[in-house]
DNA sequence: CTGTGTCAACTAACATGTTAGCATTCCAAT
DNA sequence: ATTGGAATGCTAACATGTTAGTTGACACAG
């Protein structure tokens, strides 16, 4: 009666809300997204409203409004009158997003070479000096979020709040993609020597030099992503 | 009784769905979203689903995802637990989208330029002669619509298929502020010209010269729209 | 063993009822 | 006349019932 392939009683766990504020959609999206982001639901696993219904304990309004952001996320596909599930990754897809955020961040980034003030470029090189407190510390997951925290730095002295939002949008698969990469050993050293490029730049006033530099910089994470659909063809459509 | 300002009796026409194909909910979206893009919802307005429901002939479910997706845009704004409405113009959000279109743009141009077939090289050119047509029998609506093809073409021959979708998006406050524009005269041959030096570029496999021209093409439209909110201070927030 | 047609189960899409928060108004008290 | 506060009316947000279309399994014919 067990089949050998005996894929998903689909008991999910899923990060429960009660923590997260705002309203029950939101939350929903929010749990919904984590799952997803971090191949807690893995691609191709569908989504079922009932299901999600029970484990929330929330009705089935929030739940579809969670998932229809979802799927203008390109996260989920919603089959009509059939069912949604996670997206698989595809590596056109990936290039896509990619050649986006460069296209975005390369702007901004010389738009703030350009224009910083004192104050922007203390900011930027304090967060380079946290940086290298959590390489000295070998905190990886430190070093993470402080990277993050220096692209946000530049999206936000753009001026321009919803730039950071749509860069994103268009990185995501990138990024979901990313949790599957183990963290190379000198990586993180390697892409410090990067920020500090980057940065070097901010203060020369040289938007030029800091587009170089930061293409240089994220054309690395794409190069690393190509062997995936080598070692787990399944993720891919 | 009768005061002065006599706004509005909310009698708003909708361009009736039926004709449009797909889930109501996309069609009502469509039809909303048209009517705002064409100013016929000018900013302001107040969007009572009860309403739209009505002269629509739908319930509330697809109006609502409707004006869900639209808030998603920036075109329309939700105050929790009391309307939603369209919203009104902003200067820094229209230099912010077309910031973030010159992004997405610049980098369009440039790899298509660098990458151009033959084959889509003759369909600009033939575009560009379309242009010239509709410039000799003074058709400024057919030169509009050539325009807006011409930059489709040029994003979908990167290979990208979300890129004019993600471009679009950001461009839309842009755009409506443009119906707001009269035709200037003059204006049609000018932009024609800059067109020439784009696809002259992209002949040349030249991308840098291909993002100079196109940078000087889009830096047009935002300087024309500077005035706007002297002459029509109503529509900004 | 293979291809085809019917049927049952499941799902998204849509409709509608319910709840609770905000705003406006209108009246009363000062 | 001005202010404060209760009451009313409107709305989004949420819950739940209904409809119709798709998928996949199974029986049956070739």
């Amino acid at each position: 009666m067990s089949l050998p392939n005996e894929q998903d009683p689909d008991e999910i766990a899923l990060p429960d809300i009660g923590k997260l504020t705002g309203s029950l959609a939101q939350r929903v999206y929010e749990a919904l997204r984590t799952a997803i982001l971090a191949m807690d639901l893995p691609p191709g696993t569908n989504l079922k409203k009932q299901l999600i219904c029970e484990q929330l304990g929330v009705s089935r309004s929030p739940v579809t409004e969670a998932i229809t952001r979802l799927a203008g996320e390109g996260l989920v596909e919603v089959v009509p009158q059939s069912g949604s599930r996670v997206t698989k990754f595809s590596m056109s897809e990936i290039h896509e997003g990619a050649f986006l955020r460069e296209a975005i961040e390369l702007a901004a980034v010389a738009k703030v070479a350009a224009e910083r003030t004192e104050e922007q470029l203390s900011e930027l090189t304090r967060n380079l000096r946290l940086q290298a407190l959590c390489l000295e510390d070998f905190d990886e997951a430190g070093f993470y979020r402080e990277d993050e925290r220096m692209h946000e730095l530049i999206f936000s002295f753009t001026g321009y709040p919803k730039l950071n939002t749509l860069a994103a949008a268009g990185w995501v698969q990138v990024n979901r993609a990313r949790q599957l990469l183990l963290p190379m050993r000198g990586r993180a050293q390697e892409a410090y020597e990067e920020h500090k490029v980057i940065i070097d730049a901010i203060r020369d006033r040289d938007p030029e030099k800091a587009r170089q530099a930061m293409q240089k910089h994220l054309s690395r994470l794409v190069t690393r992503l190509e062997p995936l659909i080598e070692s787990r063809p399944d993720l891919f459509d």
